[in-house]
DNA sequence: CCAATGTTTCAAAGAGGCTTGAAATCTTGG
DNA sequence: CCAAGATTTCAAGCCTCTTTGAAACATTGG
């Protein structure tokens, strides 16, 4: 295995592949971490987090807003809430969703670097 | 359009469906925002990106750590450099992808957050 | 120029995510 | 209990993304 010379110096310092190989977060960390990035790599998704982190909402005022059917926004609802950036509470009839701490911080975090 | 009354008030205050929609970021930052997301959603490109960030590497050492073939490595690295997560500089034969600025303080963001 | 190595491109197959409408579930008011 | 509205579940089709191997391209050394 041949490495190029401006590389291979700080390369074996860090242990070679070993090293960094041993570095690298485990199994279930990279799936909780892609699993969020997937939720927010669709633009339904995106917009409905973003106004959820305006204003909590039921079900009916997100279908509402976006024109979507029922059907569409409860399964990117799911997909929010399954991996832990939105939860929601029961009031009559109603399912209002809102974002959990974690996922108000990353939606922050994204307004605040864009 | 009923509204359940806890966020009625807070709802219309906000200048309802209109206002709300109104605050959300246009087509362009949306595809911005969901194209990095996407780029970080698969576990091989996570990787490799985290990777890169402890160490700039060429493809044939990527190739070499993960096991996967040049042709999947070098799909995932377009996707990465697509969406301005890495670029390459080229070295003889070799071509050394490292992080760009922006795709550097993300990983360093996700790292601090887990 | 040729051979060897590194890397990308391409097309086809495979896998997985998204959309759709109908049906099922749940809650409330009568 | 029944009817109405809110929401989810389900299965099917569709579409996009990922994988794979072969071929093409690029760079270096001889």
């Amino acid at each position: 295995m041949e490495i190029p010379d401006s590389i291979r110096c700080e390369f074996e310092e860090r242990g070679g592949i070993d090293g960094i190989t041993k570095l690298l977060p485990g199994d279930q960390r990279i799936k909780d971490i892609t699993s969020i990035a997937r939720a927010l790599s669709d633009p339904v998704r995106l917009r409905v987090m973003l106004a959820l982190c305006m204003q909590p909402m039921c079900v009916c005022l997100l279908v509402s807003m976006t024109g979507y059917a029922y059907s569409k926004m409860s399964y990117h609802l799911s997909v929010l809430k399954d991996c832990g950036l939105v939860c929601a509470r029961q009031e009559g009839n109603y399912l209002i969703y809102y974002p959990t701490d974690p996922g108000r911080k990353i939606v922050e975090w994204i307004e605040g670097w864009w």
